[in-house]
RNA sequence: GCGGGAGUGGCGGAAUUGGUAGACGCGCAGGACUUAGGAUCCUGUGCCGUGAGGCGUGUGGGUUCGAGUCCCACCUCUCGCACCA
């Protein structure tokens, strides 16, 4: 008599950590770039490695992105999955200040937690190549890429409104202003005018806006992009400023008339031209540069104590305080329509940065300016009438903004608004008053960070020859290592005040220079890091021509919805002015992108204020990496998110308990079950189209319904029932796959294998299961013939004692789909 | 305000094209095996009703033989953008 042996159980740790190492030795995840008949480039966002290590919502990114790309590895392509960190940037160095360390070290500890997590996790990344962004072998190149756009004339300096927190001495970004204080200290914020660099990514708005119609992308990421374009037309229309007393006398002031020199011209941008007739005054941004020049004597007072509040105010709230304020020049400009004197006001509705930094305004029809108009008693005169409505029509306590046909518009009454746009710009356009325009709302991109923790933008300022681009031959310029990067009262870079670093001599005349010390925004870094991943090996170019060709532009890109608008729009921008330079040879980066979803727990976003941050080491700790990712994948759709509780992971870890089983018990005797194949054929079928969707929850659920009905009544299955499932749950559980794949006796890596093929003939069955409702309602199934005729079926269903039943008398109409349900209409 | 997405059992979530609502999993209940079970396996599980049956996908209408799915009106939640002329 012999001792029952103990059947192995799965046990994942020594499962993994046995793959791990098997992996690593045998170059598994290493991708031969130069090779490969059918490339695909699988990229998911890369990390900001903070301190508290690798996030789940980092997690369940990347597993769904790994299994993608495993999924195809499967499907017989060559992939690169490449992975890096995005470490520049104020988090960082916020981070660094307050634990009073510094980021040269912080960094690289952090980057160690985060490669043993990942590397836990069981992602199928190519280390070989692998970015940092602040390691100097990388930031050589986002300097070369500024210095491309300095070439091409796309960056350039000049003075912008920053917000300056004077507590924390440093510059905010808009997102860290709220409600005009600064959100860490609470100190209120104030408004800056400092010199930056700007690259023009605003003359590649349209291009930018058009190329979205062909790209492969979540459509509401590529919605995101349109209005953050902000495409709108209409007309640019010129106002001479007139001088009441000089030209008394005259009733109307001819338009067409010669300019005086002394009399300027206001442009503004509208989209309402057909309103022209409306416009009852003009207002200017308190900024624009005509208001000095054009304000009366008299108003000065108010009008300078206005734009100095105005100068005074923090950008945000200045955008978010809706109550409407303004003063009255004291100037006034001829309507070109109607040849009327309006009165032109200063107000901070309306914003420098937009259209002209002018508008004309018609309250009529307009809620801003009607607002504007009813609380400074100026003119509101209707020039549209809606259905039903005539010139005389009162409007109420609202402007009226529908649509309508024109009235008060002279010999243009009567005619309909769209019409009217076009005819009256094509009117205004013949008198020399203006011209049809696009306006969009995209502005320039700001790169200057009077910051440390960031890439020095590569730019000497030399006295005798004046802005100075670094040679290229001369990169990087290395961030020095300095003690005191915490930023000052100056409002300049920390960098300024590192002597030996900032004094420097002119590439050019070689006397002594000054170097730039802002360094550039980590928006900068992440526009091109994926141009990088191939070429890492490189030292002498950025990118490799060849390689580029073969492996760009990138196959798929999965990522966060939070970079819909700026990483998203700035990776493109980038990418387009490196090809119209010759460099590349595709002018969109990402063939197709994917948005995933958010992980939440308890119907909240995770964050440490809410203490429901979830620590991914324990849970690969206790469940393993396999049932770990494989949950995340199950708890909903992968573009949608899921909530994450502890329940849940439980039934996971079971299934793969149970495929365990299944192949560690399977037989080779006999022949498999015919009914228990047609399932499998379904079930790949179902997981090979799931899976290039996303669709991962219901992939897996497939499988969990087809190990339900392979393990029914406890039967032991057939080898050739289980093999092809150890294959379908690969790029899920990948460590388990390989364990599995090995006891079923391969030697190469299940990776290495193509994915099992289904038989469309092992699908049909020659009976199915046809509801029969009466009357729409459902009453019971029949097992019929799969031709089954619809008398037949009909015929049937009065035999069948339950149904039949309801079936008295003749059917007033009878409808059957075919392999699916007859409904009987009494 | 503008734009996008979503409302389905106790819970997370499934439902090709308008065709069995609730797949799969959690939880719960019962059972088997056990000294034991928070292990494993099997069975059941939308709600009301003893039953036949009825009611059910945010609310109210509509189209249809048939609606979670299509149309109209509304409510709620959620994510972007927000004085953009």
């Amino acid at each position: 008599m012999t001792a029952p042996v103990e059947p192995i159980g799965y046990e994942p740790a020594a499962v993994e950590a046995r793959w791990r190492e098997r992996w690593a030795a045998r170059g598994t995840n290493r991708t031969d770039l130069a090779q490969g008949d059918q490339p695909f480039y699988a990229l998911m966002m890369f990390p900001y490695p903070s301190a508290e290590g690798l996030h789940v919502g980092n997690l369940f990114a990347f597993t769904g992105c790994d299994i993608y790309a495993r999924f195809q590895r499967l499907q017989g392509h060559t992939v690169f999955e490449p992975l890096g960190y995005d470490a520049f940037g104020i988090h960082s160095e916020n981070f660094a200040l307050k634990v009073g360390r510094h980021p040269m070290e912080l960094i690289p500890s952090n980057i160690r937690n985060f490669r043993r997590q990942l590397d836990r996790a069981g992602l199928m990344v190519d280390w070989a190549q692998q970015v940092d962004t602040t390691d100097p072998a990388y930031y050589k190149w986002t300097q070369w890429v500024f210095l491309q756009l300095y070439k091409q004339g796309l960056a350039y300096k000049k003075a912008a409104a920053v917000n300056w927190c004077p507590s924390c001495k440093t510059v905010l970004a808009n997102e860290q202003v709220e409600g005009g204080h600064c959100e860490r200290c609470g100190t209120a914020v104030e408004q800056r005018f400092l010199e930056q660099w700007f690259f023009r990514i605003s003359d590649y708005a349209s291009r930018l806006l058009g190329n979205l119609e062909r790209l492969d992308w979540s459509e509401t990421t590529k919605q995101a992009q349109r209005n953050w374009i902000g495409r709108s037309d209409g007309a640019r229309l010129r106002f001479r400023v007139v001088d009441p007393v000089a030209d008394a006398g005259s009733a109307a002031v001819s338009v067409t008339s010669e300019l005086r020199a002394d009399e300027p011209i206001i442009e503004v941008f509208t989209t309402r031209p057909d309103t022209i007739f409306g416009a009852t005054y003009l207002v200017l941004a308190p900024e624009h540069p005509l208001v000095p020049q054009l304000t009366a004597p008299d108003q000065r007072a108010a009008v300078e104590a206005y734009r100095a509040r105005a100068a005074k105010q923090d950008i945000v709230s200045r955008k978010t305080t809706k109550e409407k304020t303004g003063e009255f020049t004291g100037a006034f400009a001829a309507n070109p329509a109607t040849g009327q004197l309006i009165p032109i006001w200063v107000a901070d509705y309306v914003l420098m940065e937009y259209g002209t930094g002018a508008i004309m305004a018609v309250p009529a029809h307009d809620e801003r300016d009607f607002e504007f108009a009813r609380k400074f008693g100026l003119d509101i005169v209707r020039v549209v009438a809606g259905d039903g409505e005539d010139a005389r029509t009162p409007l109420g306590d609202v402007a009226y903004v529908g649509d309508g046909r024109l009235v008060n518009s002279g010999r243009f009454d009567g005619m309909p608004v769209d019409t009217a746009k076009r005819t009256l710009t094509e009117w205004l356009e013949g008198m020399g008053a203006g011209q049809a325009v696009t306006n969009y709302r995209l502005h320039d991109w700001c790169i200057s960070r009077q910051r440390y923790w960031g890439p020095p933008i590569p730019i000497i300022y030399c006295d005798a020859c004046g802005t100075v681009p670094v040679p290229e031959a001369q990169l990087p310029v290395v961030l020095p290592e300095i003690a005191d990067f915490k930023p000052d009262d100056s409002g300049v870079s920390p960098l300024a005040r590192h002597a030996e670093w900032f004094h420097v001599p002119c590439p050019t005349c070689g006397k002594p220079a000054r170097r730039e010390t802002d360094v550039s925004d980590t928006f900068l870094d992440s526009a091109w890091y994926f141009l990088r991943y191939p070429s890492v090996p490189r030292d002498d170019v950025a990118f490799d021509r060849a390689t580029t060709r073969r492996w760009l532009p990138v196959t798929t890109y999965i990522g966060g919805n939070e970079h819909a608008v700026l990483h998203l729009l700035y990776s493109r921008f980038i990418t387009m002015v490196l090809h119209d330079q010759g460099l590349l040879d595709f002018e969109e980066p990402f063939t197709k992108f994917r948005a995933h979803g958010l992980i939440i727990r308890e119907g909240a976003k995770m964050s440490k204020s809410k203490g429901n941050v979830v620590n991914p080491d324990e849970y690969l700790e206790q469940w393993g990496a396999d049932s770990f990712r494989t949950y995340l994948m199950f708890l909903g759709p992968f573009e949608e998110g899921g909530d994450f509780r502890d329940a849940g992971i439980s039934g996971v870890k079971r299934f793969l308990d149970r495929l365990w089983a299944s192949v560690r018990d399977c037989t080779t005797d006999g022949a498999p079950d015919d009914e228990v194949l047609r399932k499998l054929h379904a079930t790949i079928k179902k997981v090979g189209e799931d899976v290039p969707a996303l669709s991962y929850n219901t992939a897996i659920a497939a499988m969990m319904e087809y190990m339900n009905v392979l393990r029914k009544g406890e039967r032991r299955c057939h080898r050739a029932e289980v093999e092809p499932v150890v294959q379908l749950v690969a790029p899920f559980a990948p460590h388990i796959a390989e364990e599995l794949w090995a006891m079923l006796g391969h030697a190469g890596s299940v990776f290495d294998s193509r994915w099992p093929a289904f038989d469309p003939a092992r699908l049909a069955s020659d009976t199915i299961e046809l509801v029969v409702q009466v009357g729409g309602k459902t009453r019971g199934k029949l097992v019929v013939p799969k031709d089954v005729t619809q008398d037949q079926a009909l015929a049937a269903a009065k035999a069948d004692p339950v149904i039949g039943r309801f079936l008295t008398g003749a059917p007033k109409k009878v409808i059957l789909v075919p392999g699916r349900l007859l409904n009987v209409v009494v």
